[in-house]
DNA sequence: GCAAAAGTGTTGAAGGTACACCCATGT
DNA sequence: ACATGGGTGTACCTTCAACACTTTTGC
């Protein structure tokens, strides 16, 4: 503890953009903020660090205090600490985003936030200090942890269709994918398996319910270096 | 100011993982310390910000200071925070790496450091702190950033040969490629140019220098989206 | 003239893209 | 019976991988 006593100290604040999947929409959660600065306005959901927490659990704990969201899957980002980008003084930012599938995952807000709401991911309000800046690099950083991790699970149920597996890559990366082809890759990927169950309910042909197995992808992607 | 005095404030240090291309081989730029805890190891440079000093310009900063390294390419990678990684206290770590061309680039240690010295960056010595662990992870970023950016260029001198150019992509990736398909990859790149240029003095055929040019690159990348 | 690195084309395999129709269910 | 989304195969084209010899220079 001597050395580090004569050395600048500075708060740090952790905001994790959650990114959700809804209705057939990538989503995220955004809060509006009851007190000054940007009071009002939509904001990512974030808080200091305290005490003796990690990075890790400081975000858990602000997601859980502002959103009532636990349980995600989190990967850091980016630091932004840009002179002058909060008005109450000089802070450190370090950014994450977060997976969730949002199907049955209501919002409860508390403390800090007045409300908090799943917005639709290409169409977000103009956000607090600058979230705006830190949301384009997430939706990059997201593109990027997509191309090359499987983590679209983490946005699905753990049993999915092929439809909706698609949908979500489509939209993520804002392109349209052929259906066949989509499908013909799929079945090539032994860590994607069908389940034999079904969808019920819609009134159209049943769909086939698939599910991710980590174990056959972590044998695959150590054969493939890459 | 107001709000911010409660919070805990956090050391922050920040450490940059310098990678350079000398005389054909991939190489990482380390220090001996001459401070204990770890005196006598060692670490990648780094040390802690100070002031309002943004993350980059403390790694700037530092980098000078240890090693007498100036205008390199740098970028965050990671933040380290596992409780215990430092033995004076709890401590945040911002790394970055860093590319330079390290040909006529002498290290000058100073001040914190005992030594600095260039290493072979696959036969490093067991490192200070958790640096074995950030070190694992840079290459990873580095592999990461340079197969999706030009980055190649900044560990390379201005003009090079394309034989420099295949060596340094084997040596990060550590695979073999082969050099006639190499070069018709090359080729299609327009933003890689022969400047007309050519080595002298080896004792063999001399070899046709090219160089990068980023505008190329930017209108390329734009069309191409990623 | 020999050592050492530079430079250059072709062929076969694999993977990607484009494209249109029938199927199972609910109402 | 009709509306809705589920499901399937083929042909072409582009890209990747494998492979060996000639050229230019310094000594």
């Amino acid at each position: 503890m001597y050395e580090l006593e004569n050395r600048s100290h500075y708060p740090i604040s952790i905001d994790s953009v959650v990114f959700g999947y809804t209705e057939g929409e990538l989503k995220v959660a955004l809060i509006e903020r009851k007190k000054t600065p940007f009071a009002g306005m939509w904001a990512i959901p974030g808080g200091f660090m305290e005490g003796n927490e990690t990075v890790e659990e400081t975000a858990f704990r602000e997601l859980k205090e502002e959103t009532g969201i636990e349980n995600v899957y989190l990967e850091q980002f980016h630091v932004f600490n840009k002179p002058g980008r909060d008005p109450r003084g000089p802070t450190i930012t370090i950014a994450l985003f977060a997976l969730i599938n949002s199907d049955q995952c209501h919002l409860i807000a508390s403390e800090d936030a007045a409300k908090a709401k799943w917005w639709p991911a290409y169409k977000l309000p103009h956000l607090a200090f600058d979230h705006d800046e830190i949301y384009a690099k997430a939706l990059v950083a997201l593109r990027v942890a997509l191309r090359t991790r499987p983590l679209a699970f983490e946005l699905l149920p753990k049993q999915f269709t092929l439809t909706h597996l698609q949908d979500l890559y489509e939209q993520i990366f804002g392109i349209f994918l052929d259906k066949r082809n989509f499908r013909k890759k799929v079945a090539k990927m032994e860590f994607i398996q069908a389940t034999g169950n079904k969808t019920q309910g819609g009134r159209h042909r049943p769909a086939q319910l698939f599910q991710y197995d980590p174990k056959v992808y972590a044998k695959f992607s150590k054969e493939n270096l890459f």
